[in-house]
DNA sequence: TCCTGCTACGTTAGCGGTAACGTATTGAGG
DNA sequence: CCTCAATACGTTACCGCTAACGTAGCAGGA
C-alpha cells in the first residue's frame, strides 16, 4: 500500500541495499547516486517501514518509558524531559502508562520488549521484583526511574529523596518548629527515603521521633488529596497538636491543610506545611505551598544521558545510581510566626 | 535471542502456523494440540514478535494517539480514558506527545505511521492542512480530539465548546453581571468555539459585545497563568472595569485572579472570574475557582468506541463528530454578591 | 467400494527491510 | 600491460511471523 524501499531503488535503477544505505547515512555509496535517492525519497515523501527496519537490524533506535501514571504531572514533566534529551542523541521514545495497576505495568513491559525497544524506562508499581521477568530475561539494558525496588540492583535516575525529606524537615525546624509530623507513604521506595531524610533530621537537631505524630499510607500515590485531608484528622486527634507536618507530595499537603482550616486553625500560625513536587500551581493556592521541588526536568536529561550510554557503550557497566539534589521551594504555608 | 515461535514449534513437533493459530485464537486447531501449545507458550514466557506480527499481517491492534502537551492534565486525563476504552475492545495504545511543536508533530505522525498503527488519534497544533500530507496519504482511517483543522472535514471528538463558552457566560449573567469580559485563545478551534458561545450568550441576554472587554492570546495554551495575568492586567486598564471575567482555562483564570486581587479588587465581588477545564486543584485554590467541566474521561470512551468502529467496520462511514456536553462547577470566584 | 465433505494441520511465499559478503570498475604504480 | 587496492554497488540469505492455499485422514452415505 504505502510505498516502499524497493520503489524507489526499481524507480532509480539501483538495488535496495543502496537506497538503504542512503537513509541510513552508510558509507560506500557514490555521491550522485547519494543525491539522486535522497532527491527521489524527499519527492515521494517516502518513510522506511520500522517494523521491518527493526525486524532485519535488531535495533529500533527507540526507547520505552513505562510510568504509574500521567496525570501525576511529575511524570509528565519528567516524559518531556526525557525526549527531549533522546531526540538530541538520536533516540525515539515510546511512553506507556501502567495507571497505577503493577498488573496492566507487566504488560506493558512485554508489550513494550515485544515492540522492540532497545532499552527501557520504568518508573515502576511493583511491589516486587516477580513481575519484572520478561524485562531481565529479555537482556535488554533498563533504567529504574524515581522509584528503586527491593532486591534489585539497577540502574537508576531519581530525586535524592533522603535529601527532600531532611531539607523539608529542616526548614521546618529552622522555623521553630519542634513538633513536627509526618504525613508518608510506606509502601514506595520515595516514601521510605523521604521518611528517613525526615528521621535522621530530627535526630540531627536533637527532637526525639514520635510514633504519634507520624502517618503512612500506602494510598497516597492515587489520590492524596483526600488521604491527606484523612491523615491531618487523625494527627488532629492526638494529645498534643503538632506544630508542623511534612508531607510526602504536594497533594497530601493540600488535603492536610484543608483539614486544618476546618478545624479553625491557621496555617502556619499553627501549623506549618510543606508537600513535595512543587506543583505549578503550589504558589496560588489558598496557602501558597512551601515544597520540595525535584528539578524533573533535569531528571530527565539525566536518565536521556544514562540511557543511551548504556546503548552505545558495549560493555555492561556497573549499576549507576544517579541522585538529583533537590531544593526547599518557600512560600506562605510555612513562613510565619510561630 | 528471544524465544521464538518457531521454537514452540519444533518444540512441541508441529508446525508454525499451528503455534500462531492458538496465539490468535483461530480456528482449525484441535482442542489437545491447542491445550498443549498454550501450555509450552506459558511454560517459556512466550511473546509473539510484535514488529513480526505486525509486519507480516499488516495488521497491528494498536492505535496512536498525539497530543500537544502531557503535562496539560487535560490530554493526560484524556490518555487514561481512551486507554482504558481501548483496552477494553482488543486495542493498544501508543501515546506521543509533539511538546507543541507542530514540526514536531508532524514527526511523531510518520513515526507512529511507520511504526503501522491501524488508526491515528490527533489533537493537533498544527495551523494548516499541510502537515497532515503523510497521515491522509496512508488512507488509514484517523480522528481529531478536541481540535479541529481549517478545511479538513473528519472524525472528531471533543468537547462541545460553543456550549462551554455559552454556559460560562450565562452562568455569570445568572450572577447578575453585565461587563463580562473574556480573555481567549484565537489560534485554537475550542478558542473559538468558546469565544462563539460568549458572544452568543451576551447576545441572547441583549447586552451588547464590547471590544474594549476581549482580550485574544495565541500563547495562552503553553502558559496559561502569566499570559492570563497580562490580559487581566490590561483589561483593568480600561475605563469602566468589567463585573467579571470568562476565562478560556483554568491557568489564565488562576492568572486573570492573580492580577485581580494585586489590585486591591475582590472576588467575586467586584469582578467574578470562570476558567474552563476544572483543574483538579481548582477548589483549593486561593479563590476556589468555578469552572467548566469537560468530563474528560467521557471524551477518552467515545474516542475508543469512535476508533474501534472504524476498524472494525470495512465502509468508510460519512465524518462523525461527537461533542461531549460540559457542565459548571460553581465555586467561590463566581458565587457571592455583586 | 468409492466419493464427498469435514476437520486438523502443513507448505510455500512473502511482509519490507538489513547484514555480510561478493563482484565489477577504476586508477595508480611498477 | 598487469597487478592491486580502493570505491561503488549488488546478491543472497535471512528477521519472525502470517495469509492463502494444499493435503491427509476419517466418517458417513450411496
Amino acid at each position: 500500500m504505502a510505498i516502499r524501499l524497493k520503489d524507489i531503488a526499481a524507480d532509480l535503477g539501483v538495488s535496495t541495499i543502496t537506497v538503504s544505505k542512503v537513509l541510513r547515512n552508510q558509507p560506500d555509496v557514490g555521491e550522485a547516486t547519494r543525491r539522486r535517492v535522497l532527491q527521489r525519497v524527499k519527492e515521494l515523501n517516502y518513510r522506511p517501514n520500522l517494523l521491518a527496519r527493526g525486524l532485519a537490524s535488531g535495533r529500533s533506535d527507540t526507547v520505552g518509558l513505562i510510568v504509574p501514571d500521567l496525570v501525576h504531572t511529575f511524570f509528565a514533566e519528567f516524559a518531556k524531559g526525557l525526549k527531549a534529551g533522546l531526540r538530541q542523541r538520536g533516540y525515539q521514545l515510546v511512553l506507556a502508562s501502567a495507571e497505577e495497576e503493577p498488573q496492566l505495568e507487566v504488560e506493558e513491559i512485554e508489550n513494550l520488549l515485544a515492540r522492540g525497544v532497545d532499552a527501557l524506562l520504568l518508573a515502576s508499581c511493583q511491589t516486587s521484583t516477580e513481575g519484572l521477568r520478561s524485562l531481565l530475561e529479555s537482556k535488554r539494558p533498563y533504567v529504574l526511574i524515581d522509584r528503586v525496588l527491593p532486591d534489585l540492583s539497577s540502574h537508576f535516575v531519581g530525586t535524592d529523596d533522603v535529601a527532600a525529606g531532611l531539607m523539608a524537615t529542616e526548614h521546618l525546624i529552622a522555623g521553630n518548629r519542634r513538633r513536627i509530623a509526618h504525613i508518608g507513604n510506606s509502601e514506595l521506595s520515595t516514601g521510605a527515603d523521604r521518611f528517613r531524610g525526615y528521621q535522621l533530621a530530627l535526630q540531627a537537631a536533637g527532637i526525639p521521633l514520635s510514633d504519634s505524630l507520624i502517618v503512612q499510607s500506602a494510598r497516597l500515590e492515587e489520590s492524596g488529596d483526600t488521604v491527606g485531608y484523612a491523615a491531618m484528622d487523625k494527627l488532629l486527634q492526638s494529645r498534643q497538636l503538632p506544630d508542623a507536618v511534612f508531607c510526602y507530595n504536594d497533594l497530601s499537603a493540600v488535603g492536610a491543610i484543608k483539614r486544618i482550616l476546618e478545624a479553625g486553625l491557621h496555617v502556619p500560625n499553627d501549623i506549618a506545611v510543606i508537600g513535595c513536587g512543587n506543583l505549578r500551581l503550589a504558589a496560588y493556592l489558598e496557602v501558597p505551598l512551601s515544597s520540595i521541588d525535584q528539578n524533573t526536568t533535569e531528571l530527565g536529561e539525566q536518565a536521556a544521558s544514562l540511557t543511551t550510554s548504556l546503548l552505545s557503550g558495549s560493555s555492561r557497566p556497573e549499576p549507576r545510581e544517579v541522585r538529583i539534589k533537590p531544593k526547599v521551594v518557600a512560600r506562605a504555608s510555612t513562613v510565619g510566626k510561630l
